[in-house]
RNA sequence: GCCUCGGUAGCUCAGCUGGUAGAGCAAGGGACUGAAAAUCCCUGUGUCGGUGGUUCAACUCCACUCUGAGGCA
C-alpha cells in the first residue's frame, strides 16, 4: 500500500527545509503541505518566510494563506482537519502528499494518533480561570490536582496556560485530560492517522544561527517593516494570536516605541535562536525521522538526492518486497 | 621613560582586612494533546593574564613579566 504512505520533512527554521522540499516534491511528483502555525496566516508573508511566488508556481503548496490574519479561533484541531483533507484530496489525484514544516505539534497532529476533537476552547472559562488565578495564586494547580491529579502531576504550576487547557477538559467533558493519553512516542502502539516516512534536516547550531542571523536582515531589507506599517494601517488588532510571531510581536513593539529598531532586530534575531532550539529538542526526541546533516555532502544538491534515494526507497518499499515475493 | 587604574564565565562586572569563586545578560538542556514562532521548567560552563615568592592555605599579599586604557613628560 505504498500509496497510502506520506512524507515529511522537518527541521529547525532557516534549516533549508523550503528548498529542499521544492526540490522533492518535484522528483517525486508531490504536493506540498504546509505544517507552519505562522504560514496558515494570510497577509504575513515576509515575517513568516513563506515560499515565494515561483515556488508555489514550481510547486502546489496546501496549508499556506488559509487563515484570516483577524482569526483567533486556529488550533491544532483545526489545523489537523484541513491538512487532512489536503491529504486525502492529494492523494486521489495520485501524487504523493509532502509535509514541510516546523511546528513540531502540527506534524504530531498528522503522524501521532493525538486524541483532539472532544472539547473545544472555551474562552469565557478560561478568562474565569484566569482571574481566579490572579486571586488566589496556586489555586488552579490545586484544582487540577483534585479533578485530575495525573495531569496536575505532569504539569508545572506556573504552566498556566496548559493548566487551564487540563481544567477546562475536564469541567466540559468530566473526563480528566490525562485519560486521552499523552505519549508523545505512541508506546501503546495506536493506529496513527497517517503512515509517515521522515526525514529532518540537521545543521550544525553555529552555522544554523549564522543563517538566521542572516535571513533576519534580509527579511528587513525585503520590507518587513512595511508589511507590518500596513497591517497596522488596515486595522488588525496587535493582540491577535497571529501576531505572537516572531519578528511581528518586536516591529509592533518598534512602532509603538517600546523598542528602538537595533533592539528589535536583536531580539528577533535571539527570539529566533531560541526558537530553533526549541525547535531542536522537539524533533530530536522523534525516533521515525531520519536525519541529513548538511555538512555531510559538498552542496545541498548532493543532500537532495539522497534524501530522494531515501524516500523513494522506503515510500515504495512494500513494492518492492512485493515484486521479490 | 615615569605615574595611575584595569586584566575573574561568551559579554558587562561583584568578590571586607588570605580559606581554590558569583550576579545580570548571552548560552546550554528539557517538557509539550484545541494560543505551539505560544507556554513552561532546569543548569554556572572558570588553568581568577603569566611566572616565581611569602604562607598550613593566594583571585586576594609581594616581586618580576605580558597586556589594555588614561595621565605626566
Amino acid at each position: 500500500m505504498a500509496g497510502q504512505k506520506i512524507a515529511v520533512i522537518v527541521g529547525p527554521t532557516a534549516c533549508g527545509k523550503t528548498d529542499a522540499s521544492i526540490r522533492l516534491a518535484e522528483a517525486l511528483d508531490a504536493e506540498i503541505i504546509s505544517a507552519d502555525s505562522i504560514q496558515v496566516y494570510r497577509l504575513l508573508d515576509i515575517g513568516s518566510a513563506k515560499p515565494t511566488a515561483d515556488q508555489r508556481r514550481r510547486v502546489v503548496h496546501h496549508m499556506v494563506d488559509v487563515v484570516d490574519l483577524g482569526d483567533r479561533g486556529f488550533s491544532v484541531a483545526r489545523y489537523r482537519q484541513s491538512a487532512q483533507t489536503c491529504i486525502d484530496s492529494v492523494r486521489k489525484t495520485g501524487k504523493l502528499p509532502l509535509i514541510v514544516g516546523g511546528t513540531g505539534l502540527y506534524i504530531h497532529a498528522l503522524t501521532q494518533p493525538l486524541a483532539l476533537g472532544s472539547v473545544p476552547p472555551d474562552e469565557g472559562l478560561r478568562m474565569e480561570l484566569v482571574l481566579k488565578e490572579r486571586n488566589d495564586p496556586g489555586c488552579l494547580h490545586r484544582m487540577l490536582g483534585e479533578l485530575d491529579p495525573a495531569s496536575a502531576l505532569r504539569l508545572h504550576p506556573n504552566d498556566q496556560k496548559r493548566v487551564i487547557r487540563a481544567l477546562e477538559v475536564c469541567m466540559a467533558s468530566g473526563k480528566p485530560l490525562s485519560a486521552y493519553g499523552s505519549d508523545f512516542q505512541n508506546a501503546a502502539g495506536n493506529e496513527p492517522p497517517n503512515d509517515a516516512v521522515m526525514i529532518g534536516i540537521a545543521i550544525p547550531r553555529e552555522l544554523l544561527y549564522e543563517r538566521i542571523n542572516a535571513r533576519v536582515d534580509q527579511m528587513m531589507e525585503a520590507g518587513f517593516l512595511d508589511e507590518v506599517k500596513t497591517l497596522l494601517k488596515r486595522g488588525y488588532d496587535p493582540s491577535l494570536p497571529a501576531f505572537q510571531g516572531i519578528g511581528y510581536r518586536q516591529l509592533l513593539d518598534h512602532l509603538d516605541g517600546r523598542l528602538t529598531m537595533g533592539e528589535a532586530m536583536e531580539e528577533i534575531k535571539r527570539e529566533t535562536r531560541r526558537f530553533a532550539k526549541r525547535q531542536i529538542t522537539w524533533f530530536k526526541r522523534d525516533a521515525r525521522i531520519r536525519w541529513f546533516n548538511a555538512c555531510d555532502y559538498p552542496s545541498s544538491e548532493e543532500m537532495h538526492r539522497e534524501m530522494l534515494e531515501y524516500l523513494k526507497f522506503r515510500l515504495y518499499e512494500d513494492i518492492n518486497d512485493g515484486c521479490l515475493s
